[in-house]
DNA sequence: CTAGTGATTCCCT
DNA sequence: GGGAATCACTAGC
């Protein structure tokens, strides 16, 4: 039989360690939001770190900005961001304070409170599409900019936090290139997913695309 | 199944 | 001014 995952809350020290440890490690762990509603909890799937100073792909690369200042911070602590005028994506700050590193959740299983993330959801057409890519994944789980820089080790209450779950063994990981990182960002094999997972996204390589006119 | 494209707004240059 | 760590929808095979 399958032991049930330990909700035990993962510590900071978990997340100051280097970004490329960390994101595997990520896998299958569970992500709880607390909603007005009730909880909604995710085993995550499928994850891409950025490391700040070296990586062109990172939000962080040019600096440090009004946008990306909780990359900046202490680890532990939530980076979300907007992008294409309608959607939010969220990471996990890593390493020390000041390295800017942070994981991109890109995927998961909704294990609790899938009649709430349902309801974010209603294009979904099962649950395994419900958190199937980063902006689902926030979606479903009602995450915005007002969350921004939310600390998920802090003592207490909070709106998100991170429990042990089950980690993924490391011969069910896989990882390969980032999915739509533009530039030359692309070029790391720093996204990581669970093998033969169904609420993996899976998307294709990034597209340039020209305007109209 | 794959490939193409419009949507929509914040934020940096 | 214009790109963006995406999604949903459509057409076509």
């Amino acid at each position: 039989m399958i032991a049930p995952p330990d909700r035990t809350p993962l510590p900071r020290t978990f997340f100051d360690r280097p970004v490329l440890e960390v994101a595997p490690d990520l896998l299958g762990r569970i992500l709880v939001r607390q909603t007005p509603d009730g909880p909604i909890e995710v085993r995550l799937t499928e994850v891409e770190a950025y490391d700040g100073p070296n990586d062109p792909g990172s939000h962080a690369y040019r600096g440090r900005t009004a946008r990306n200042d909780v990359m900046f911070g202490p680890p532990g602590h939530v980076y979300v961001y907007f992008t294409y005028g309608m959607w939010h994506c969220m990471n996990l700050v890593c390493g020390p304070d000041g390295r800017a590193s942070a994981v991109l959740l890109r995927a998961g299983e909704i294990v609790e409170g899938a009649d709430l993330a349902r309801k974010r959801r209603l294009s979904a057409r099962n649950d395994k599409e419900l958190a199937k890519g980063p902006a689902r994944l926030a979606t479903a789980l009602g995450v915005d900019r007002t969350l921004d820089g939310t600390d998920a080790c802090a003592p207490g209450e909070t709106p998100l936090r991170m429990l042990t779950g089950a980690p993924v063994p490391s011969d069910q990981v896989r990882n390969g290139p980032r999915t739509g990182v533009a530039g030359d960002g692309g070029v790391h094999p720093w996204r990581y997913w669970v093998a033969n997972d169904p609420t993996v996204s899976l998307y294709r390589a990034h597209t340039p695309r020209r305007r109209s006119s």
